[in-house]
DNA sequence: ATAGCGGGCTGGAGTAACTTCAGGTCAAGG
DNA sequence: CCTTGACCTGAAGTTACTCCAGCCCGCTAT
């Protein structure tokens, strides 16, 4: 697959890709022999999961930590369970800050709503 | 009140709170005569929005556009509202990623035991 | 066959939003 | 009087990208 692609699926942008091979967030991808990254299924799915854990906020260090353990092989699978068990929770916190922000952002609505009402 | 203080409430760090008001994300704090930050409860108030705005992803330029309208006056109002209606969609579309993210990390953990199971 | 594309490559500079640091002021306590 | 703690400033450092200049390669229209 072509970087194009998996930047299309994965919903990285082609710079971010180059960026997460070169600091080892992802394995090394394998080259044509014009140079040209060749990702396989295997690449863009783990593109892809990495997308998702950004988007979520997952620090990078964890995901360097975890790029780490899945390049190891299965052996790290416990470890990799537990952390992403551990995004599963911060996911619930994040969770709860938006509702926070939802309630805030109500409250000062209808503020603004009750001043646009009393001058007209 | 006292910057510490201020970074109790509002969830920001000090530093942060400085930085806010060097680039104009909340309006000059008044000083004591010995130069330190005196906060009034509004300002106090702004920073903890800001705060949860920030921690929900709203785009820096769009808190200094908001910092602006809210210095400008109550004129401004309209505009400040749509802003938050603009922010309260961008908080459903958080809230999807999150749980699309909950799905993904449902699917890999699945995966993980089924792959534990085997082994055992 | 050659000129112009489109897509990919690299190394390096630039940016956003903080964070950390060195060095200094001031008020209060022992 | 000296230290401690909270605060100040300007500047440098950090993270995670993002953009850019300059180059290669294969394709296709002339």
């Amino acid at each position: 697959m072509r970087i194009s692609e998996v930047a299309a699926k994965s919903g990285l942008s082609i710079d971010t890709i180059r960026y997460y091979e070169k600091s080892g967030l992802c394995p090394p991808i394998a080259r044509g022999r014009d140079g040209t990254r060749q990702f396989t299924a295997e690449n863009a799915e783990w593109l892809t999961l990495l997308s998702s854990l950004r988007d979520t906020g997952m620090p990078t260090k964890d995901m360097r930590h975890f790029a780490g353990l899945y390049q190891t092989g299965d052996a790290t699978i416990p470890e990799r369970k537990h952390l992403l068990l551990e995004h599963s929770r911060r996911l619930e916190a994040r969770h709860e800050t938006i509702n926070r922000c939802k309630a805030l952002l109500a409250h000062k609505l209808a503020r603004y709503d009750r001043i646009l009402g009393q001058s007209s």
